[in-house]
DNA sequence: TGCAAAATCATCCGAAAGAATGACGACATC
DNA sequence: GATGTCGTCATTCTTTCGGATGATTTTGCA
């Protein structure tokens, strides 16, 4: 997190620098100044968006267990058995958050590119999780594993 | 979303309107570029960020919905329709029994090559079955095909 | 604060999968 | 006998997957 404050400030100072370069050394239009405006306000705004995105993105995990537990509790007797047996298998295979996570992406018929667009990640990362989580489920492939996971009641 | 775009831009015109005037109006001091180009920028990042966190606690909540669905569905689901709108999704389809047969064994997890082995055919025979199941399922991967395929009752 | 576990990203490389065609024989139907 | 469907197989080419491996960053916890 410090590291996204130092490298925000970094490129904020940079660009007011290379405003202030350009002015004195290139065009100097008119209405320069509103051009520079809207694209500063696009370029951290662009930046601001992404490091929201950055932010939030690590809590979700962590809600989304949250969420489940909200949800099933109403749900009651019949909901509980399956997601018990759930977590308690991933945990005996080691099996993270993450990598379940992108399971049931595989799971859905989503292609490696697919999911790390949607996950803001590479698909480097993508399949390295999937790699992992095959190992995990002593899967070859990705059907066998989604098949394997629906067995085991990792997935719906 | 249509609405934070719109807001985007009113403040984004506003901003730049408001510019324009306090430049002809009032205080124009030396360096003043660099301020405000420092203060859009903190705006806009501020701006950013809250449209992240807007938008990232927008998927939250779909995911729970999503959720709810998951835990419900399948198993009612499972207990109502058995097998009997299975033939009947499988004629609508034109998916013949061939077809059908190699899908199957694709869900299990099975490679092509595995297939072709168990059936006594070709391996290309295999893909091209494949082929024309997920054309006739609107599947573009084998995985997309096993979901909509246990979607449409096709698949246990 | 420091450490272990997770998550992230990368590169190389071979294998598998899929798209696009064309073809051929068996069978049923009209 | 023409037509249509189905199953079979092939070739070529592109994309996607998956394995192996190493590195860095982030996070959670003691």
């Amino acid at each position: 997190m410090r590291r996204h404050v130092f490298i925000f400030g970094l490129v904020g100072g940079l660009l007011i620098a290379t405003l202030q370069y350009t002015e004195y050394r290139f065009v100097v239009i008119e209405h320069t100044v509103e051009l520079y405006s809207a694209l500063v306000a696009i370029l951290f705004a662009t930046f601001g968006i992404w490091l929201g995105l950055r932010i939030t993105r690590r809590r979700e995990t962590v809600r989304e267990t949250v969420v489940v537990r909200e949800v099933l509790v109403p749900a009651e007797a019949a909901a509980l058995e399956p997601f018990a047996a759930n977590t308690a298998r991933q945990q005996t295979l080691g099996i993270t958050a993450r990598e379940l996570e992108i399971l049931t992406l595989v799971a859905r018929g989503f292609s490696n590119r697919e999911i790390a667009t949607q996950l803001f990640v590479s698909e480097n990362t993508v399949k390295t999780h999937c790699a992992r989580a095959f190992d995990k489920l002593g899967a070859a492939r990705r059907t066998q594993a989604v098949q394997r996971g629906k067995e085991l009641g990792l997935l719906p």
